[in-house]
DNA sequence: TAATTATGACGAC
DNA sequence: TCGTCCTAATTAC
């Protein structure tokens, strides 16, 4: 279930390992055969990351856009180059092998490679824990053998290079666009930080959000008005700006939506380079480390419900906004 | 075996 | 506000 952070990454992914390379396109599952088709046999010349969408630019303006939704997700597998950024994070936080890959799972990106290193298997998305399971079995010599591997589940399309295999399955949305299309979806989406780190950027969202009567706890999930934003970090902003999730967005003092913009690029350019919506940053280095390998203690208020708030003791309430599950410290945030 | 859950988003009322 | 779609793991029965 990824958020901006992932899709970010996955791009990465792609940048390094298929942009500038001819890639055959399938559809195991059949339900994309007629896109894959229109892929197939084109080089890949772009990789961009909007948001929370993803779009693959083919030669012959042809390209490909995909929203992973709640549970879509990228498998990898093959002689993976990892993205520099991204491999040195997870050299920092695995333990690694001579060839320096990572051996390690911290979800929900799970990175896993075997320890021979040569058939690596990488997945980014929802938590896949079958997945990784597999991938132990296979250290001790079973499957993955073959390449390409054989697809295991519901896989929408595959794409594929001499040396790399990437797997998708469970997207909200895959379909083959022309430039304009592109063009008209990426126009609607609000700023993402890491598309446009100028100020330009904040003050756009800023000015949208101080025009607003909808709540803030709703106008952070609206990727109309900020990209990339999910219910984890929706919930995590609003308690490190100790801001009530209820008040109108043109009641929030503009110095304060601000700082939400800056804090939000912030948490994504450390999501992107760990791979861990880790929202507690402010934390001495050896509970910084404690913190990244719990899944539990990651968060302020995000899944606390009922837990005494980490600042005050309050109990972290759960309500539902925008048909998702919100947490809030009611005293923090009051 | 069925219900439940998940870090989305859309369209019909 | 509700139903719907995409998938797979976990939990309940």
């Amino acid at each position: 279930m990824p958020e901006g952070h992932s899709v970010h990454r996955i791009t990465r992914q792609f940048e390094r390992n298929f942009v500038g390379h001819v890639v055959h396109a399938s559809s195991p599952q059949g339900r994309f055969a007629v896109g894959a088709a229109e892929l197939d046999g084109r080089r890949m010349i772009d990789a961009r990351a909007v948001g929370k969408q993803m779009f693959l630019g083919f030669e012959g303006d042809v390209w490909l856009r995909v929203h992973l939704g709640m549970y879509g997700a990228w498998d990898f597998a093959g002689d993976i180059l990892m993205d520099a950024t991204i491999a040195s994070a997870n050299g920092r936080m695995g333990q690694t092998n001579q060839r320096g890959t990572f051996l390690d799972a911290p979800n929900p990106d799970a990175v896993v490679f075997d320890s021979a290193g040569e058939n690596s298997l990488t997945s980014i998305g929802a938590p896949r824990t079958t997945r990784l399971r597999m991938s132990e079995s296979e250290k001790e010599g079973n499957g993955l053998e073959t390449f390409p591997p054989e697809p295991i589940g519901q896989v929408r399309v595959r794409l594929l290079t001499d040396t790399i295999c990437a797997d998708l399955r469970g997207p909200t949305a895959c379909e083959v666009l022309d430039p304009a299309q592109v063009e008209a979806i990426v126009a609607k989406l609000g700023p993402d930080p890491l598309l446009d780190p100028g100020a330009v950027a904040e003050e756009r969202f800023t000015s949208v959000v101080r025009k607003k009567p909808t709540p803030i706890g709703l106008l952070l999930m609206d990727q109309n008005v900020v990209a990339g934003i999910g219910n984890v970090y929706r919930a995590e902003l609003l308690f490190r700006a100790r801001l009530n999730p209820h008040t109108p967005g043109k009641q929030v003092p503009e110095e304060l939506v601000r700082e939400l913009w800056r804090d939000w690029s912030k948490l994504l350019r450390i999501g992107v380079e760990t791979g861990q919506m880790m929202t507690m940053d402010d934390l001495d280095p050896e509970a910084y480390r404690a913190a990244m390998a719990s899944r539990e203690d990651r968060h302020w208020v995000y899944k606390r419900e009922g837990l005494p708030c980490r600042v005050c003791g309050t109990h972290i309430v759960l309500e539902e906004m925008g048909a998702r599950k919100l947490y809030w410290c009611p005293s923090c945030q009051a």
